[in-house]
Parts: C-alpha cells; sequence; structure tokens
DNA sequence: CGCTTTCTTGAGTGTTATCAATCCACGTGG
DNA sequence: CCACGTGGATTGATAACACTCAAGAAAGCG
C-alpha cells in the first residue's frame, strides 16, 4: 500500500546531511535502506537527537504542517530514501484514505514513542535511557521482522547516543561498561545483544508501542473495506 | 468546525483522575474549560508529565491506535470536557475530510511541540527549562487569545513543573528564585510574567510552533475546498 | 602500516537531587 | 476576625550523578 508513496529513490553516503534546519519543506521521505536520525543543533556545541529511522519509516510528516523544517536529517550509515513531493500529497489523500489512516496512525504512534523517550530522557538514569533506547529500537525493528532476536545490527555511535539521550558520550561508556558488567547487555562495535531483556523491560518500565495495537481501529480509520 | 465533536459535556474538580493508566480507550475529549496534564507514574513515586492541555485542545487522540490508554491524565483547575466516542469517530472520517485533516494536522503540531520539549529536556539548563515551558505555553494560548501578552494565567504548581521537566520541586523554586532575581520572569501564586521575552526566546533557542504555520497545507489536505 | 576517529579511563568539578526544617498562603471553623 | 491546620513553597546542608578536561587505547580506513 506505501508502495504507492515510493516512485523516486536518492542514495545517500554515510554522515550525510539529507536536509538542514530551516529548509524549506519539500517532501516526505520513505526510508527504504539505511538508518537515519533527526536532530537540533542549539548553537554552541549542544545537540539534542530527537527520531532514529530504520528502513520502512516514513519521514517529515510533522514537517507538513510548516514552511521550513523544524530539524535536520543525517544519515547514519548508506542510505537509500524514497523522496514524495509534499503537493503530490493532496491526490493521495483525495483518492486513497487507507494510505491516509495509514499515515495519520504512524503518526500517532511515532507521538506516543516520543512520549516515552520524554518519559525516559526526564526520568530515567542514565544506565536505564540507554537500555530504553535499545528496546523500543528492537520493537520498531521487529515490525519488519518477526525473527529479530535480541541480538541486533545497532550503529549508533555513542556520541550519536549521548545527543539523543541527553547525556554525554563519557557517560554513554561508562554506563555501557557498567551495564555489561552486569551482564544485561553486550554492546560491540555495531551490533547489541539484549542478555535479559525482561530485567531490562522492568527496570525500563518498557511499553511495547508498536506491538498491542487495537485493530478495529484500522476500519475506523479506512471506512471498514 | 470542531463542534461537530463537541456534543457531551463532563465537569471535573481541580485533581480528579479523567482516565488512569491501562483504562481502555473509549473516547477523545475536547477541552472546553480548564487545563490538564497527561503523566506517567514510574511506580516508585517519580512521575513524568507529558502535556499540557488548555481550553479549546483535543486530547486523546495518540490513544486511538490502542486498547488501552498509555497515560493518565488529571485536571490542574475545574474543568469542563466533552468526550467524543472513537467508535463515532468513523463516520466523522468519512464524511467530513476537513474534521479529519484538522485532527491529522493538530496531532503533526504537537509532535513537533513534543520534540522541543525532548530539546529543552535533554539538553537545556533548568532555569532554562522553565523558560521554554512558559513559552510553549504562551505560544498556546495565543492561538484562542491574539491578544494575550507576557502576564497570564499559569495554574501549574511547582511539583507539576517539577515532574515535566525532568527537576524536582526544590530545583524548581532555586531556579525560579534566580529567573526573577535576573529580572526575567515574576512568577507568584498562578501568575506568570514574562520580562523580557526576546531574551528568553533566544536563551531557550524558541520555536513557535504554533505560528509560522503553512496555509498552503490545509488546502493540500482538505481538497482545496 | 600510519592516520583518524571513536572509545575508554582517570581525576576533579558542578549542577541537580536528597533530606529536613521552616515559612507562607489560604481555607476552615470557632 | 482571628486561631488553626493543611499543602505548597522556600531555604540550608550534604550527597550523588553526570559533566568537563585530558590523556591514552582501540578500532576503522586508506
Amino acid at each position: 500500500m506505501m508502495a504507492t508513496l515510493e516512485e523516486d529513490e536518492v542514495e545517500f553516503r554515510a554522515g550525510d546531511v539529507v536536509r538542514g534546519t530551516s529548509d524549506e519543506v519539500e517532501s516526505i521521505y520513505i526510508v527504504k535502506e539505511g538508518w537515519l536520525f533527526s536532530a537540533v543543533e542549539l548553537g554552541d556545541g549542544r545537540r539534542q537527537i530527537l527520531e532514529f529511522f530504520v528502513p520502512g519509516d516514513v519521514v517529515g510528516l510533522h514537517d507538513l504542517p510548516y514552511e521550513q523544517t523544524s530539524y535536520e536529517l543525517v544519515t547514519l550509515t548508506e542510505s537509500t530514501l524514497c523522496p514524495f513531493p509534499k503537493e503530490r500529497l493532496g491526490p493521495v489523500f483525495e483518492t486513497s484514505r487507507a494510505v491516509t489512516g495509514l499515515l495519520f496512525t504512524f503518526s500517532l504512534i511515532d507521538h506516543v514513542i516520543m512520549l516515552d523517550r520524554l518519559k525516559s530522557i526526564g526520568r530515567l538514569a542514565a544506565k536505564d535511557r540507554i537500555a530504553h533506547l535499545m528496546l523500543t529500537v528492537r520493537s520498531r525493528l521487529c515490525i519488519t521482522n518477526d525473527e529479530l532476536g535480541d541480538h541486533f545490527f545497532f550503529p549508533i555511535p555513542q556520541a550519536e547516543m549521548a545527543d539523543a539521550l541527553g547525556l554525554t558520550p563519557v557517560t554513554i561508556s561508562r554506563s555501557k561498561a557498567e551495564l555489561q558488567q552486569e551482564g544485561l547487555i553486550r554492546w560491540q562495535r555495531r551490533e547489541v545483544e539484549l542478555l535479559d531483556r525482561a530485567a531490562l523491560e522492568k527496570r525500563t518500565r518498557f511499553d511495547a508501542r508498536y506491538q498491542n495495537l487495537d485493530t478495529s481501529w484500522f476500519t475506523t480509520l479506512c471506512g471498514g473495506y
């Protein structure tokens, strides 16, 4: 269904800035390949990373009501994106309630994910913030990969973890070491393994927001056909 | 237009829990009167406040894809809410693209507001977090009140500020005192005055997300009629 | 195999948290 | 109208967690 929106394709290298802050809002993107993140720079070196994106994600929906982009979009790995122009969304909304409903739903789910991250940054200790982010990413990856275990590709450098969690790289490194000593995770290079997921979920009060969905909502939204 | 959704009316006293966590998702609410907030309890006394709501706000949209509510909803002041049942949204989506589009847009804007709050909690110092929240609330109030100056009703107790900003009541009190000594704000009882809004906006890198909207988006969304 | 980037580790500092006491505003009832 | 009680706010003293600065180790890349 989302294939409707995947017409064009653009490739990027790792570390490329796909879109800067205050660019004109021209299109949304479907992530075909690669990992990305969105971030704000505070101007004095501080940076907050807001969301991570993986293949299958829709990027930039929430910029649509604005003339200028709120945040920059940067690749973590080589990526392939399918841009879909803003002005061509009108016709899509007119002809396909299913696509409209799906985009609406994605945006609502993403919002809840952001609320969880707010909780994490606002009220969890450094170690738990790290664990919470890993659980969230895993939960997202499970949508497109049922078989995903507790050991998966995780190409987020420590500097980016820090900026995502409101911490510093030094704290990430130390907290990682502690989590490993406690036997809770193994995180080497660009891979992570959650050795005791149940314990991590409990500590961080994790909720699987991508799962536990109410299927009746989709029929409500799309009109039952 | 939103009047379509305001049929029923329910009143609450200050401090009432409108909806607990893990309740069944039965309806969204339009705030007719009063201030509210949504929050998660972490179980050990810690709490994170996620959003504040004022008259005119739509509450609970992002719970729609779920069977159970993600967060509790509590009143700060006496409030009047207009619940609108989830199962009756289907017909609304079918008949009114304008309402659908408006709800979608609200949800996108709220998402960007949350991203700003994430930045605030993740990367700003205590004093700036307080200022940022005040600016955000003011910006929201300006939608329904053009004439709003820099002095307005602000019924958020310090304990709730703390839980919203990832701080403690003690820090709120001390930071407030400093902001006042610096002549940046005056905050007494349930009123606040921003004495140097330009300076506060600069310090906190504040963006007026409720303003600066792209009006062309609405015609895109609603089909140009 | 060097160069660069990322990560780790140590030492010292700082912002915010914690604990606890006091103060103040406000509502209540005598 | 004033005493009293309650919950919220302030203040002081101390502690903890994360930050900063800085040096060194490891990993990635040409």
